[in-house]
RNA sequence: GGCCCGUUCGUCUAGGGGUUAGGACGCCAGAUUUUCAUUCUGGUAGCAGGGGUUCAAUUCCCCUACGGGCUGCCA
């Protein structure tokens, strides 16, 4: 069997999406699963929508992703230069070859012509008017106009773009491997511009020149380009590189929380949920995203989401890091129809992966999170592990610590009108006293000691706890007691417990 | 409009001619007798509709509806 190629190859006109991000996964995950490789490649064929630092950001999600590519930009290898801009003579010579071959054409129709005659069609009843084979005699190209003066145009160095000639009355068909048998009429194809007036290629022409010279075995893309190979499959047969021709998987959408269009940018904004992998800095106003990093996700758990929006292991298997899901994809389990983003799995995802971390990887998110920036790693891990059932996304880190290096300065009013009255008022000074006199601190024997004296004098567990957690950090809500507590150590705690009797007094009295 | 692709709980999905249609998220309830969180248990909810084929269709075929994609000198 020959060696599995693949690519990922996105265009550099802005933040990569995660829609892109997901087709890079799953070229990523089939390239590991058969020892292939994993190639990018920059597809930079429209000057007009470059966008400068896009490349840089591409590679860099990638990195942080864990989807590091094999061979391709910035990486080098065999089959380079990797980004298409820098390939220009490659497409040039082979454009020239179809239109030897009589599978191109020249056409001299300007932008504003074929716009004006588009307006006349559709002012005719014509929907979308095509350049095709049923008008392109009432246009302005090589297969029109008088040899000689072809030759002359293009000579005069008159702008041209070559078209495609797509051949009358066939059927393309080929095989998707997510969707089975797919075919086309060559009436309804268009004859899609090769070469661009600026002699850059399109999308259609560069793909395929390179996925060949690249020696790509399968094409995994989104669902968008579905509608266009059969173009790419005449292409193979222009060239001659039919026995070649790779297999095509095309991918399932991912679709707006609404299910209604593809997921977008502006989705992102409008629902506070990221779109992209990393932060994105725009000059522009609104055009600034955060990504699911800066969101508190974590690479294997937004990868692992992601994996799971349109492809299943066949089992009920959820949750796989990337060399787990690498071991168990297949294109073939690959669902048909398109997934809506799910934020609130996402999050289910990134809490799981917290929760089965060592609190040793989580250190580095914790302290990038966290104010206190002097603090000792061992201290460091007894709170993360104290926190960790409670972390959702890596910044609730700072909500859920901010008791330990804060002292309250409010408390929470409700349970104090409950609680404090004269009775637990009592108790409390008593415990305080039992805390302050007690023979260990923060341990096992103390928590039991406590909660003996506690049930001894038949003050109830309900009524205290909850009162020295609102001591010590102003809420009802928070981890367990006892390992608060420890967390604070006694001093501290003693002052909490001092401070917060007077504020109780002060606040329960007004 | 035309062409192409799709349709199993609210969402992500498993399944496949005869199943109590399975799991996960979410939601609800209960347990862990200090809260919240974690964990555990239980519950809620689904084969878009209509025709065929068949002894039997959610599963195969057709139609309809709905959804999506494409329809650029963009990718």
């Amino acid at each position: 069997m020959t060696e599995i190629r693949v690519r990922f190859a996105p265009s550099p006109t802005g933040p990569l999406h995660i829609g892109g991000v997901r087709t890079a996964l799953y070229n990523y995950l089939f390239a590991k699963k058969h020892q292939g490789t994993f190639i990018l490649r920059i597809e930079d064929t429209d000057q007009t929508r470059y966008v400068p630092g896009a490349e840089e950001y591409i590679q860099q999600s990638l990195k942080w992703l864990g989807l590091n590519p094999d061979e391709g930009f910035g990486v080098g290898g065999p089959f380079g230069p990797y980004k298409q801009s820098e390939r220009r003579d490659i497409y040039l010579e082979y454009a020239e070859k179809l239109v030897a071959g009589g599978h191109a054409y020249y056409a001299f129709d300007t932008p504003d012509e074929l716009e004006s005659w588009r307006k006349d069609m559709e002012a005719q009843g014509v929907h979308s008017p095509k350049y095709d084979q049923s008008t392109r005699r009432n246009l302005k190209n090589s297969l029109t106009l008088p040899e000689a003066e072809v030759r002359q145009m293009v000579a005069d160095g008159k702008p041209y773009v070559v078209r495609l000639k797509v051949p009358e009355g066939e059927t393309v068909v080929f095989e998707d491997i997510i969707r089975g048998n797919v075919q086309f009429e060559t009436a309804e194809l268009d004859d899609k511009v090769m070469l661009k007036a600026d002699g850059l290629p399109t999308y259609h022409l560069a793909n395929i020149i390179d996925d060949h010279l690249m020696k790509i075995t399968h094409v995994i893309r989104g669902e968008e380009w579905l509608s266009s190979t059969a173009h790419h499959v005449l292409l193979y047969r222009a060239f001659d590189w039919e026995d070649e021709i790779p297999q095509f998987a095309h991918l399932p959408l991912i679709l707006k929380p609404s299910g209604k269009g593809k997921l977008s940018k502006r989705d992102g904004a409008q629902f506070g949920f990221p779109v992209f992998p990393l932060e994105w800095y725009a000059e522009e106003e609104n055009e600034s995203y955060l990504g699911f990093r800066e969101f508190g996700f974590l690479p294997d758990a937004a990868l692992n989401f992601l994996a799971l929006l349109g492809w299943s292991p066949g089992d009920d298997q959820e949750i796989m890091p990337l060399d787990e899901l690498a071991k168990l994809f297949s294109l073939e389990k690959i669902v048909k129809s398109g997934a809506r983003f799910d934020i609130e799995k996402a999050k289910w995802f990134n809490q799981q992966y917290i929760l089965s971390k060592k609190s040793e990887k989580l250190l580095p998110y914790f302290l990038e999170v966290i104010p206190e920036k002097e603090i000792s790693e061992t201290r460091a891990l007894e709170i993360i592990e104290l926190l960790k059932p409670r972390i959702t996304l890596l910044p609730d880190f700072l909500k859920e610590s901010r008791f330990i290096f804060e002292r309250p300065e409010v408390y929470e009013q409700k349970m104090l009108e409950k609680k404090w009255n004269a009775v637990n008022r009592e108790a409390m000074i008593k415990v305080n006293g039992q805390i302050r006199n007690a023979a260990t601190f923060g341990d096992d024997v103390f928590e039991s000691e406590i909660k003996g004296f506690i049930d001894e004098n038949k003050f109830g567990l309900g009524n205290i706890l909850p009162l020295l957690r609102v001591c010590m950090s102003g809420s009802s809500q928070g981890p367990d007691v006892f390992r608060m507590m420890a967390i604070l150590g006694k001093e501290e705690l003693i002052q909490r417990l001092d401070a917060a009797f007077k504020a109780f007094d002060d606040i329960i009295k007004a």
